[in-house]
DNA sequence: TAAAAATACTCCATAGGTATTTTAT
DNA sequence: ATAAAATACCTATGGAGTATTTTTA
């Protein structure tokens, strides 16, 4: 005969009342049932634990002995099975993700509120880094999941796409006149007999676009490069140049008063997705994230 | 659902060996058996512990949270129930235990020899206290059981006879004439004719010797008073008178070269036994006790 | 005598078994 | 193709019920 969690109950609740029949009621059982286990749980453990007539009943020795034990063993095994649970509810956890900088700046914060406000016990831990580090962090399974682009390299990781990433090309009033007219979703050529301002070479964005721009045997003007975004827009609403971006940011491009035309996504287009270990599974907060973040990006 | 010590223990066994079959294997268990409990596991705490496809298996990070608790979990539950498994089998323990000082001089030594021999691992606690102390602290719980004569006062406790005591009379080579040929077994008024020496009047044994005397109608010449049955055999050995005594004693004195005769039994004769209390039930320690006590006392 | 635990018995839920199917490598 | 988990289905143990008996204050 094993011990069972509900034997430990019912002696608890009995030593507690110290009586079968109370014990049997505020448990939903009958006395009958409360003094066979009680029977069953004294022959398991070698000894009588109270000593009873049918007209008195007290713990013996043993039994004081262990009643104390058998409480905290109560309160660490609900503890134990409340804590988990709390896990999968999300009540209580912890999210390690990385992002990277482009979506970072545009999407997250809008996302963030969200999640926080649906799981607010989740300890959301997120990391700005580039695109492959991103990558690199959930192989080395320092995070839990990854927003980026999807990388040439994905071996033993899952790549969910969320959305495909547009461009589009931003341009100041200086270069108004040279593209009137011009509907760069048929044909984006016209771009190229502009001076233009792109991302540095390390970009990830630009290396898209160099390749892209090869496939079609077209030469790109560039008269500056940036590392940032923001940089580039700058230069751009200095008439420098025209620029090429991610619809991502086409608020943030017309938050500087640029003018902007969509690229046509034919040419033009990357996905963004969840990137997660293939054989880690994801905890609940992860899968609370990836759901929310398929819900708000499609 | 609820959730069960079994599931516990396989879900650790799971989690350890990262196999349905293997664990099984190491349970006793079959195959589906195991399968079928975690499920049901895993429903009762709301969420999935493992993430298994039929070729691969491994802890979810909710399970790998879980997975140390619940280890811990059953080394706690086997820990206390072993626990009181040893309080009842006597590998571990305590007995608090009072005796009357003729008692405690005698027969106790063997007692204790016996005792510890049988129950080596039972912190055995004897108080040496007048009879009267040694009731009253098992009335007062302050210990288990006593060894002693009943006293009149016995409300709220049990005595449990374990033999009666006799009582000798002792006497040196000066009364050796005058007590030939008497048979005190028979007759004990002749031991009123000679000089006594007893105990003093605090004694249980003296006020029963007193009560029994007056019953008689006899008249005792005590010549000398003491407070310790050793006083009183050294007295008596001196030739100031002759003494009762428990026959308990019988060893004591004679090492000390006096002569002693049987005082009819009917006459004066207590029992001695275990005093606990009505209430609380004995220990496995002390039930034990009161067995060897029966034993080598019969 | 009355109140409370133990016993007797009956029943059904479920834990566990065997056989089989599904699925991923 | 194979190895491993899941599923289907059946059986039997034992947990829980009702009715009754026993016991002691």
């Amino acid at each position: 005969m094993n011990v069972t969690v509900k034997q430990i109950k019912l002696f608890v609740e009995v030593a507690r009342s110290l009586s079968f029949a109370r014990a049997a009621e505020t448990m939903h059982l009958s006395q009958p049932a409360v003094s066979l286990a009680i029977q069953n749980l004294e022959q398991a453990i070698g000894g009588k634990l109270f000593a009873r007539s049918t007209r008195s009943l007290e713990l013996t020795p043993e039994g004081q002995a262990f009643y104390p034990t058998a409480a905290r063993l109560l309160n660490d095994w609900n503890e134990a099975l409340e804590d988990v649970n709390n896990l999968f509810t999300m009540q209580r956890g912890k999210l390690n993700m990385a992002v990277m900088p482009s979506f970072s700046t545009n999407v997250l914060p809008d996302l963030v509120r969200q999640y926080h406000e649906q799981y607010p016990q989740v300890n959301l831990s997120i990391q700005n880094i580039v695109m492959d580090d991103a990558i690199e962090s959930v192989r080395k399974s320092r995070n839990e999941l990854a927003i980026s682009f999807a990388s040439e390299n994905m071996n033993g990781l899952n790549f969910t796409p969320l959305y495909d990433v547009t461009f589009i090309a931003v341009y100041s009033d200086h270069f108004l006149s040279a593209l009137e007219g011009v509907n760069l979703t048929q044909d984006w050529s016209p771009l190229f007999d502009l001076p233009m301002v792109a991302m540095d070479k390390d970009s990830t964005v630009r290396r898209w676009l160099d390749e892209t721009t090869l496939q079609h045997e077209l030469q790109s003007q560039i008269v500056a490069e940036v590392n940032q975004l923001d940089s580039l827009g700058q230069l751009v609403s200095m008439g420098l140049g025209v620029g090429i971006v991610p619809s991502l940011c086409a608020d943030q491009m017309q938050q500087m008063g640029l003018h902007m035309q969509k690229i046509n996504a034919d040419i033009l287009r990357r996905p963004v997705g969840v990137v997660t270990h293939n054989q880690s599974p994801l905890s609940s907060a992860g899968q609370g994230m990836v759901e929310l973040l398929k819900k708000s990006l499609s």
